[in-house]
DNA sequence: GATGAATGAGGCTTCATTCAT
DNA sequence: AATGAATGAAGCCTCATTCAT
């Protein structure tokens, strides 16, 4: 029984990640629930609040961005590493909603759960350190902080949300030569 | 009594401008009319619709920006000119709604009514002019397009909606490094 | 001065029998005014209430009709008289809506005006002559009652309301047979 | 809880028909929730729209004429028959709404939906075998057509709306007198 | 007297949330 | 634990009626 309803939530954050970020939070719970498969009391019996269900979607993407962070902070060139995580952080996936804005620096964050604080802290984190790395190496500007590069990307997440592909490239291109980030 | 009718339509304009501003279009029109202190029958007695409402204040925010543009042009300095514009731009004043998701590229735009497309095509011709006449006076990269400097603007009009006053200067300042302004 | 509010009212009685003919008494009082040429606010200065105004085109219709009826007494033949005075009724020309619904026998007499009252009895006086000219004629049955061609002729102005021109033909033929009337 | 649902469903048909019938179709559905004791969102749970529940209302009421209509068939006395089910179409019970308005020939059919066309077409396919079935026994006029009948029972059930028991027997006694059927 | 404008009440519909099975 | 059903609150919009010019 627990592994249906482990697996029932799982179906359900997935509907919801896909479904916010096609309409934006403004989607219903219900259409989250028939793309889940499930029935919409299912739904609340899982996340009690739509709140609930949006914050869990955040924190779930914001670990995956983190992992992602993480995953190219090992390579050996600290630069291409940097350049690498703003593209891939930019395109953001299927998950077009701005579940980036509840990053810090943000003015609503106080209405926010410990969990959702707690995985942006940690995402901030993976962002700060691969942006230090890469100003170590001497490839990205010193002054540049790890807000700029926040807002930065929170700006290009936005911006995703509506440009193709390709012209996403060149505006990151853009960007990094900005921050002085060699290409 | 057309003079009260006249007020009235710029109370509910202006008020619509803050609440779509902090709440977003999903704002009520209730809270405009309450905002504007008129009923919200007036609200629909002025605009037919919440969407009329809506491209009405993107067509009024929009013919703003397009006169800064326009008189921006006529500075001395080309360079200096399209650094000023896209500061003016990305700070918005008080309209953190992003009204500037109307501008070209944009996929939405079939549904959107002639006077916002006008609107639109009006303020990118005017924001092509000075990215122009900046390249021409060699203070902008020659390989940058409209299209470039357009996502970038509605990225950075995102971030605004989320980013202080000198936060947003730092943010905009990398970008203008970018694009090969100088400042 | 006096000739203008005259005209006024004239025009917007015309309209509402117009409108309300076609729409049912829901349509809106714009319309009447719409169509009248006139402001709305017009239209409430000559009728303190929706409901006045339909009461006012009830009785401009009812007063048509009775002096159809009166007109048509005086022709020789009494069963003639009585069955064009059935047909003309039957179709009732624009005037689709059932204003006949206003004729005694009526349970919802009593929420209506005077005038209203005066004018319905009027009419039905009118039909019951023709009525009683007929039966004296030998040109109806004798025991049909003025209530029964009352009711009949409420019932087939709503099928008129519905029916073809010759398809109504047909179905008053029908009646005036039932009722003994020679065709 | 499937059987909560269907009763609840029942309930506001039951309403409806009620409500429909004392004040037309323009009632509001709050008075037709209210009356099934029911809340609004119940209403609209069952009838996505207040035409579908219009429409739902018109078909369950024309379902049961022509099974009163076919249960009247297998009388001997054709003529009989005929005469029983005009009586009994007339009188309709406490529906008075005009639901038998949807029966062809009517202009309006192009914005009903399926059920309804099908089940107004059942019911005068009904109507037509009665007449049929009288006319060959000699007990109806043989040029009486189908929409002569059906425009009557029309006109009638709009009568009924308006007349008392006995004055609509008279008037459809009248009627049947008209068309030939002895009684 | 006529009008353009304003409004309160009400109607349809959606949705997050709760309840009974 | 899962579901179908129920609901109150809120949103958009219309309309009869009133008010100010």
């Amino acid at each position: 029984m627990r592994r249906d309803g482990a697996a029932n939530r799982e179906k359900v954050l997935l509907a919801a990640e896909h479904v916010f970020a096609e309409k934006g939070a403004a989607a219903s719970t219900d259409e989250v629930a028939r793309r889940a498969g499930v029935s919409i009391a299912t739904v609340f019996r899982n996340f009690a609040t739509k709140q609930d269900l949006i914050e869990a979607t955040a924190v779930r993407h914001l670990e995956k961005l983190t992992a992602e962070a993480l995953r190219l902070a090992d390579s050996r060139d600290a630069g291409q590493a940097f350049a690498s995580l703003m593209k891939t952080l930019a395109a953001a996936g299927p998950v077009k909603m701005t579940l980036l804005d509840l990053l810090p620096p943000h003015d609503g964050r106080e209405g926010l759960s410990r969990p959702v604080t707690e995985a942006a802290d940690a995402f901030r984190a993976a962002l700060d350190g691969a942006l230090h790395r890469a100003q170590a190496a001497g490839a990205a500007r010193p002054e540049v902080t790890g807000d700029d590069v926040s807002l930065l990307l929170r700006a290009l997440a936005h911006a995703t949300d509506l440009g193709e592909g390709e012209a996403l490239d060149r505006v990151v291109g853009i960007v990094l030569d900005g921050l002085g980030v060699p290409r």
